[in-house]
DNA sequence: TGGCCGTTTGGCTAAACTGCCAAATAGCAA
DNA sequence: TTGCTATTTGGCAGTTTAGCCAAACGGCCA
C-alpha cells in the first residue's frame, strides 16, 4: 500500500475510531437531534464518572465530530456533522442482517 | 442508562470497531465494488503479513460486515452490507469538514 | 503418499485504550 | 477573599488490540 494511501486510510480511521466505543456512540446519538447537551447532562445519563465522560467529548471533539461552547462555568456539545444519522443506520442494518442470519442457522 | 440502551449500544459499538483500523476500512473499501476477492489479492495489496490480514478479515467477518466463501484451496472474501459506500461518505465528509475548519484557523 | 500452496490459529510482546481517583482550573456568588 | 459548582487533566492499573513468527490445517497434484 502506497504511503498516500496509507494516510487517507489512517485519517479515516481515525474518525472511525472515535466512534468506536458504546459511551460515544450514545452520546453521538443524543446529540444528533441538533440538541446540545451539557457535559453534566450527559454524565447523568450515562452514569460515569464525569471525568471520564469529559475524556470521551474529547475524542469525540478531537476527531472533528463535535464542537463545545462554553456559557458560564458550563460546557455545552453539539454535534458538528450531520451525516452522522445515516452512519447509525447502517450500522442498524448491520445488526439486523446479523439477527436474520442467525435465525436462519437456528431454523 | 438502563441495561437495554448499554446492551444496543454495546452491540453498535461492536459494528463500528471492527471499522476502526486502517487496515480493515481498506478491505472493505476494496471489497465495496461488489468485487469479491482472495485472501492472498489483499495481502499482496496490503503489504503485511497473511496471518495479519486473516485476522483483520476475521474481525469483519464476526462483525458481519463480510462472508466467506472456499473455493479450492482459496477463500474469497465480500461484503455483506450495501450501506458502506455512505459510510465512508460520511467519513469523507468529516476529514473534509476538519480540513476547512484548520484552514478558517489559519486565515 | 509426499510435498506445495493458501489460509488460519496460537502465542508472545509492545502499544493503545478504559475508567476511576485525585488534583488542577475556571466561573460565579456570597 | 472564600467557597461551591462544572469541567478538564494527570496518573495509574487492568484490559484489549496489533502484528509478527511458528505451527497447524486443508486442498490439490504428482
Amino acid at each position: 500500500m502506497d504511503p498516500k494511501t496509507q494516510a487517507r486510510f489512517d485519517a479515516r480511521a481515525k474518525i472511525v475510531k472515535a466512534l468506536a466505543h458504546p459511551t460515544r456512540l450514545f452520546i453521538a446519538d443524543q446529540l444528533s437531534d441538533q440538541a446540545e447537551k451539557c457535559v453534566c447532562e450527559l454524565t447523568e445519563m450515562i452514569g460515569a464518572d464525569m471525568s471520564t465522560v469529559s475524556k470521551h467529548l474529547s475524542v469525540l471533539k478531537g476527531a472533528g465530530l463535535i464542537c463545545d461552547e462554553k456559557r458560564g462555568s458550563q460546557v455545552y456539545y453539539k454535534l458538528r456533522v450531520c451525516c452522522l444519522t445515516d452512519f447509525f443506520a447502517c450500522v442498524e442494518s448491520v445488526l439486523e442482517n446479523n439477527v436474520a442470519q442467525q435465525q436462519e442457522l437456528l431454523a
